[in-house]
DNA sequence: GTTGAGCGTT
């Protein structure tokens, strides 16, 4: 069993409490006990989280690797770095990175595909021309979160 | 509206 996104879970808490209260005011009138309620409302909120979790576990099997891009062109935007690197396989996400004070795109970002086509991604795109700018594709450092047993962060803390 | 080595946010 595996949870889905931290936002579909904050999304379930949400929906446990919505129906928590749905139930107070429905069986509320019944002039029921209210240990009784509290339990039909805990209850409601299971079912909601476990009707959120199944969802979420559906499409949770896909393997992505996170590419650095790098030498961007300023007027590129997302949708056409994406359109790019989908010519050579899946893209799951396009981040290009701004600046946080002035919103200005800073000529970098980041493209999440699947192994193999990140892989060929890398092969294909890395010092290849784009909009007469040498893009620089290479496998993204450290802010992936991901099992993959290639690159092992170890701390190198003395003893 | 500008610039040009780099590894990041929800």
């Amino acid at each position: 069993m595996k949870l889905p996104d931290q936002k579909s879970f904050i999304f379930s808490v949400i929906l446990a409490v919505v129906g928590f209260v749905i139930v107070e005011f429905a069986l509320g009138s019944l002039a029921l006990s209210p240990a009784l309620l509290f339990g039909a409302g805990l209850l409601i909120g299971a079912i909601a989280i476990a009707a959120m979790s199944s969802e979420g576990v559906e499409e949770t099997e896909v393997k992505t690797k996170t590419l650095y891009v790098g030498n961007l062109p300023y007027r590129a935007n997302e949708g056409v770095v994406r359109a790019l690197f989908e010519e050579q396989g899946k893209v799951f996400n396009v981040r290009l990175l701004k600046d946080k004070n002035t919103g200005k795109r800073r000529g970098f970002g980041f493209v999440e595909m699947a192994q193999a086509d990140a892989d060929n991604a890398i092969a294909k795109l890395n010092d290849s021309e784009f909009q007469q700018r040498t893009l620089k594709v290479r496998e993204a450092k450290q802010k992936q979160e991901d099992d993959s047993s290639a690159l092992r962060t170890e701390t190198d803390q003395s003893v």
